[in-house]
DNA sequence: AAAATATCTTTACGCGCGATAAATTATAAT
DNA sequence: ATTATAATTTATCGCGCGTAAAGATATTTT
């Protein structure tokens, strides 16, 4: 809280009594300085406050403190909730993340980006759309600057990656339901947007082939990211003509779900694994929402804040210990099947 | 897209067979040169693709392209879909926009206000907390730049605000559930963390004794933003135990009656118009996911294109004419009943 | 065509700080 | 106390670009 108005690091240097070298230094890292000096600094920045000019700081450094966070739609709670914590856990190790959102277009991504160079970040943490994505953008990215791909994976991109063990995770649900009802068919997009649908397709495929069921697929048209919108019209469409052939189905995410279930509800369908009940829908992603719908959605939790935080981990790790990896680490959590009444 | 790599400025100015300061000119203001140099400098841009460095071109300048959005909290959608389209805005309008995120914490917001200082915005556009908000420091930065406020007001604080017309919203609902039913009880929490929770408790009680009510207001407990948490348990427990005296219930939010519409369910009873319906439960926002709940919410539609284009054309007016408006600018929107099965 | 005006080039300086080398201290180890 | 080591000071350069002034061209007007 201060009184009088420095103009720069000059300044700040002479009222505090140090040198403007050290006082830089100081900025850099306060641990860099004896504890004498700094008391002197520290106790000059009570009475004057002042703040070094970030342009200036960052026009010559080799390595600013940004880190860049790109995600490809905040508009989807679970994209929010996840950067969520990974800005927290920047700002905690000391940087300054700068959150983008590329508002589920795969240019806009390129253009995020892009307008990342710039800003000279000493990382990137990038959630990206996956085969939607321009790939020697990206490419080119991951040649520049240290890269750390979180929730979607792509090969040889990045110098890790950090998600979902999708196989195992559909297994986990996929064997609950074989053994509490039938089995489930799946619904999915025909196009979905995300990678990790695909991932969820094959799993899907894979433990119901291992369980000794044949699997059911049922694909919803539709673009974009709407997909409660989506999982709505077309899942209704199919509820409503008996096209499954079971009486569980499987959604590849919550948001899919969530449509179903609105639907089922239109339809006045009983959802639930009750007696008297006519369907049970099950989700992937325990969505904020699930918690929440009518019933509350069985459903498999990614568990957000390890993701969140290995990833900055891994990113911060190569930064300070100037690691290079030779190796590219792929880190999986499992996930946690969340029983509630849907199924 | 190029091959070769330009160093800085200077290079490019030379391959470009134009001078430096002309560059310059050009990158701040392409329509400010000579139609036959720019077709020169655009000529050059795609062959060498080159471009200014950021830091350096906002150390020396009076004012920056960057424009700073603060919102209370992005995992709130109703949020991360106004802050969605004042990015875009501003990013139509040739400005950077930096979002900023308080996470639900006041003091959070006062450090964001304290890291876009460093980086000498053109404007900021803020969604403050209100009351929980830091006063002082949200003056001290209105001082400092030029400051419009959205979604929620504060007097005397910022040259505009823009937002809805509580008043006019909530006795559009009251007014509509008043002549098709019973008149609506009044659902919201103590001690809510958004200031628009009391418009809408003063105009939920002036429009009902308008219509000839008597005004009933149940508040539930609980601290945060976990609304539908709250709603879920709270109005469970008013609901399980009847403390209703109406069968009609108006909610604060959109994300409040979600909760509540998830108590419903859990204990059997019937949300809507219908005859066989037990309650009716109303909203307010419409809430992205207000249209899948079961039954799909009745609510009020905050016109959130309006909001964020008002917003950002009240602040670049001011940027770009030098207006200095004496007085301070009020925009209020007017709600848009949507009604859907719930009431 | 000449005159008036708009635009460009040249030259030069400054922004605030990072980085470095050499000289000078202050602190720790012997 | 003397030496070895670590930290600080002094001095100086450079980053990439904004900005301004003066003179040189180009374009438009008469």
């Amino acid at each position: 809280m201060g009184q009088s108005k420095i103009r720069n690091m000059e300044e700040f240097a002479s009222v505090s009594g140090i040198s403007r070298p050290t006082v830089s230094k100081y900025f850099n890292d306060p641990g860099s300085v004896r504890v004498t000096t700094r008391a002197k600094i520290e106790a000059a920045l009570k009475k004057h406050d002042y703040q070094p000019n970030v342009f200036a700081m960052n026009q010559n450094r080799r390595t600013t403190k940004n880190i860049g966070v790109v995600v490809p739609n905040l508009a989807d709670p679970f994209f929010s909730e996840i950067a969520r914590r990974v800005e927290l856990a920047c700002i905690d190790a000391g940087y300054s993340p700068i959150l983008l959102s590329s508002h589920g277009k795969a240019e806009m991504e390129r253009d995020n980006l892009n307008s990342l160079r710039s800003l000279k970040p000493a990382g990137v943490l990038l959630a990206p759309f996956g085969r939607m994505s321009d790939y020697d953008a990206i490419h080119a990215f991951d040649k520049d600057f240290p890269l750390v791909l979180f929730d979607a994976n792509i090969d040889d991109i990045g110098k890790a990656f950090v998600g979902t063990d999708n196989f195992q995770s559909v297994d986990l649900m996929v064997e609950y339901l074989c053994r509490s009802g039938e089995a489930p068919c799946f619904f999915e997009m025909k196009t979905p947007p995300n990678p990790n649908a695909n991932k969820r397709h094959q799993a899907y495929v894979e433990s119901m082939e291992r369980h000794g069921h044949e699997p059911k697929i049922f694909q919803a048209e539709g673009e974009g990211w709407k997909f409660e919108e989506i999982g709505s019209i077309e899942g209704g469409r199919l509820l409503s003509s008996k096209a499954f052939k079971t009486n569980t189905i499987l959604c590849s995410n919550d948001r899919l779900a969530i449509g179903m279930l609105s639907a089922a509800y239109g339809l006045g369908l009983r959802v639930g694994h009750g007696v008297d009940c006519d369907i049970r829908i099950a989700g992937h992603d325990d969505h904020p929402y699930s918690r929440f719908t009518c019933p509350p959605l069985t459903t498999i939790a990614q568990d957000y804040e390890a993701i969140a935080n290995r990833a900055v981990s891994d990113l911060f790790g190569m930064l300070e210990h100037e690691e290079r990896l030779s190796d590219r680490i792929e880190t999986t959590f499992e996930g946690r099947l969340v029983m509630r009444d849907s199924a």
